[in-house]
DNA sequence: ATTATTCTTGAGCGATCGCTCAAAAAAGAC
DNA sequence: GTCTTTTTTGAGCGATCGCTCAAGAATAAT
C-alpha cells in the first residue's frame, strides 16, 4: 500500500526503493529535477509542476497505467503533449515519479509511519489494519492503494510496470517479515510463531482491505474486517 | 473467484448470475448456442469453439480485459477476426462468455462446490481458504482469480466491464453472508457472532491470496496463511 | 534593441486499437 | 452437376495510442 516512513521501505506496497526516500538525507538531488531557487532564464512555466504531478497521481490511482492515455493525462493536468513530455519525460518515467510521491503522500505512507512511531509489533499492525479501513474508502482520493492496484492489467510491452509494484509489495512484505522476527526475538512474539507467515498473512489482508475498498466497502465494514483479522494474532 | 455450485452464486467472485449456473436443470439452454447433433448446412468450422474459448480464457485470467487485443486473441486461438466475430460476437460478450466458462471450470467452481458439499460453515469455509491456497498458484493455469483480477485497470468507456466482475465478487460476499447467518441460526456460529462482517474478512482474505497467488507466493505460503486466517474463527 | 534561453503550441508521425465486409471456399440439398 | 448455406479469408476502415518537432511566445542577460 505505502511507504515506510524510517527506512525506506513500506509494507506490501509503497515506493521506497530510490534514495531521495527520507526528506533527511543531506545530499541534495541529481536525479530529481530540482526546483532551483531563485535566477531561472527564459520563459518561465505556466503550470504548477506540483499540481500538475497530483493530477496525475489520481488518474493513475483511479484507473491504473494503461487505462490512463497521454490525452487523458494532458486534459487533466491543463497542459499539451510537449509541456508533459518537456517536465516529466514519457508516460513511464512520468508514473514512477507518480509512485515515488505517492509513497509520500499520507495514504502512501501510513503504514511505514505506523511501523516507525510504534514500539509495539502488535500495536503496530493493529493500527495499520484500522487506519487502512478508514482511509482505503476515503472519498478525498480514488479507493485502495496505487500500489495494490494500478498495474494489473498489463500488455507484455508494459510488463515492467507490473514488475515495478509488484517488487514494491513484496519488498514491504518482507519489511513486515523482519518487523516480526525482532519482534520474536524481543520476546513479544511466542517462539513457536511464524513471522514469515504472519508477514503474508497481514499483507493478504491489507491488499484485500484495498480491493474492498475499490469495491465499495464502508470504513465501518472494513473496521470490523480489521478487528476480525487482528483475532488471528498469535 | 468462483462460482457456487448448487446454489448459483460463489463467493468473492464467480458467474453464477446466469441460469445455466446448475447442471442440474432439466430445462436446455435456449440462448447458448446450442450444439446441433448431426445435420449442418455450409462449411463446416475449421476451428473447435471449446478450445478456443479455452485460449481465451487463458489469455483474459492471465493479463486482463483490456490488455488483451483482438489480435492476441485471434492469434492465440488460430482464427483470423472474421471468425472470431461471427462465432463470439464482439469483444465483450466473448468475455462475457469467457467469465461464464470460467465459473464452470474448476478453478472457476471451488468455493461454490464447497459450500455445497460441506454440511459446517467451519468445514465449508475451512476447506475453501486451504483450496484456495494450492489452486491460485497452480501452474497450469494463470495465477489467482480471472473475477477478482481480470477488470481492475480499465477505461471509462470499458466500465460495464469492470462494474460486471464487481458485482459478481459483492454478489459472492452476500453467498458468504447468507451461509453464515444460516450457521447461526443453527447454532453453529455463536450468538454474538457478526455474519456480514465475517463474510467481508473472508472475501478480503480470499481476493488478498488471489493477488498474492500473481504476485509469486507458493501453495506452502498460502497454506499458512490460510491456516492463520482460520484462527479468526468465532 | 538584440540575443540567448526556456517553455508552449498545434499539427501530425507511425503503430495499434476494435471491428467490418466482399470475395472465395467448403459443405448439404436438389 | 447447380443452388443454397455457412465459414474463412485478407484487406482495410476510422479512431486512438504514445510521442515528436518546428515555430512562436515569454522571460533574463547584454
Amino acid at each position: 500500500m505505502t511507504e515506510a516512513a524510517t527506512p525506506d521501505s513500506a509494507p506490501t506496497a509503497d515506493p521506497p526503493a530510490d534514495p531521495a526516500a527520507d526528506p533527511a538525507a543531506g545530499r541534495a538531488a541529481d536525479p530529481a529535477p530540482r526546483p532551483r531557487p531563485h535566477p531561472r532564464r527564459g520563459r518561465p512555466p505556466a503550470f504548477d509542476r506540483d499540481e500538475a504531478l497530483g493530477a496525475a497521481i489520481r488518474l493513475f490511482w483511479e484507473r491504473g497505467y494503461e487505462a490512463t492515455s497521454v490525452t487523458d493525462l494532458t486534459t487533466a493536468m491543463g497542459i499539451r503533449p510537449g509541456s508533459l513530455y518537456a517536465a516529466f519525460g514519457d508516460k513511464r518515467t512520468l508514473f514512477e515519479e507518480v509512485v515515488r510521491r505517492y509513497g509520500h503522500s499520507p495514504v502512501g505512507a501510513f503504514v511505514g509511519i505506523a511501523l516507525a512511531e510504534e514500539t509495539g509489533a502488535r500495536a503496530a499492525f493493529a493500527r495499520i489494519l484500522r487506519e487502512a479501513a478508514v482511509i482505503y474508502p476515503d472519498p478525498s482520493h480514488p479507493a485502495g492503494c496505487l500500489v495494490i492496484s494500478a498495474a494489473t492489467n498489463v500488455t507484455p510491452q508494459d510488463a515492467g510496470v507490473q514488475a515495478l509494484l509488484r517488487d514494491l509489495r513484496n519488498r514491504n512484505r518482507q519489511v513486515f517479515e523482519d518487523r516480526l522476527l525482532a519482534a520474536r526475538q524481543d520476546g513479544e512474539l511466542p517462539p513457536g510463531a511464524d513471522p514469515k507467515a504472519l508477514a503474508g498473512y497481514l499483507a493478504t489482508v491489507i491488499q484485500g482491505m484495498s480491493q474492498q475498498a475499490r469495491d465499495g466497502a464502508t470504513p465501518e465494514e472494513l473496521t470490523r474486517v480489521a478487528e476480525l483479522a487482528l483475532r488471528a494474532w498469535p
